[in-house]
DNA sequence: ATGGTGGTTGTACCA
């Protein structure tokens, strides 16, 4: 079984990308996140006529997440327990969504971005991941051979290698120490990214800017994750992180993320 | 020289 996550940067400008990937990497779950769509706008019916069952939440132009299965899509989720939400209660962000397709429990999660380290939605950001970490925690605590995967844009780079310039991000996001740590309570939660070990640093990046020519000079970042329970991770046999996917015109600014499990 | 590009919305905001 193959599973990728792919901020695709509006699901109706990136369908004919995200229809021909599914197609050429021979995808069988996609967590996806920013599809900028309500579901009135959400191309349900390009994912439908490739076999997939489609599931997002999506409620305005700045952010929601869906996935897309073509192996069963059970048990739905919008957000986890205990998940933050912002500013008006009646219109919650939409950044996690959880289902189980062939006995993984898949989530596709956009973490917040921050801002600035002074802005309130950094102190959001934080908590935000550290309701993650409380969470995965107790789905563990419940169930130590659950399978489950964490996948999405993490809008934090865990580690030096992960970014093309530590110097460019002093006193920025993505780096900072608690951005750091809330990263690494998810980790320590039990959670393991499986990508890295097949593709180490420095210089694998997954998300390039649209300016200042930052893909061709290869001047990225390493954000977007998959993490996974231990029975899950004990099932990866490989994984692919698809720079193609970042070239030409109307890409997305992250490439796709795929794990293979046996 | 706080630039550049891209998406959605609506002539600003977000990443």
């Amino acid at each position: 079984m193959r599973i990728a996550t792919w901020n695709v940067n509006s699901i109706r400008s990136r369908i004919d990308r995200v229809e021909a990937f599914l197609t050429r990497v021979d995808i069988d779950v996609l967590a996806i996140q920013e599809t900028k769509a309500r579901d009135d706008q959400f191309p349900f019916e390009r994912f439908t006529r490739l076999g997939y069952e489609v599931v997002q939440h999506g409620l305005n132009q700045w952010n929601g997440v869906a996935i897309a299965s073509r192996v069963g899509l059970q048990d739905v989720c919008l957000g986890f327990d205990g998940m933050p939400g912002w500013g008006d209660p009646s219109a919650p962000e939409a950044r996690a969504i959880g289902a189980v397709c062939a006995g993984v429990h898949v989530w596709s999660l956009y973490v917040p971005n921050g801002r600035t380290l002074e802005d309130p939605h950094m102190g959001y950001k934080l908590e935000w991941l550290a309701a993650l970490a409380a969470a995965g925690r107790a789905w563990l605590a419940a169930d130590p051979t659950a399978q489950i995967a964490l996948l999405g844009d993490w809008n934090v780079a865990p580690f030096d290698e992960d970014v093309w310039s530590v110097e460019y991000y002093e006193g920025k996001t993505h780096t900072s120490p608690g951005e750091r740590a809330a990263y690494q309570a998810v980790v320590d939660a039990g959670f393991a990214d499986v990508v890295r070990p097949f593709h180490p640093g420095p210089g694998t990046y997954t998300y390039w800017d649209y300016t200042r020519l930052a893909f061709p000079k290869r001047r990225g970042m390493r954000i977007d994750f998959a993490l996974c329970s231990p029975t899950l991770a004990a099932r990866v046999t490989g994984a692919v992180i698809d720079r193609e996917e970042r070239k030409g015109k109307g890409a997305s600014d992250h490439a796709p993320v795929v794990i293979e499990v046996r």
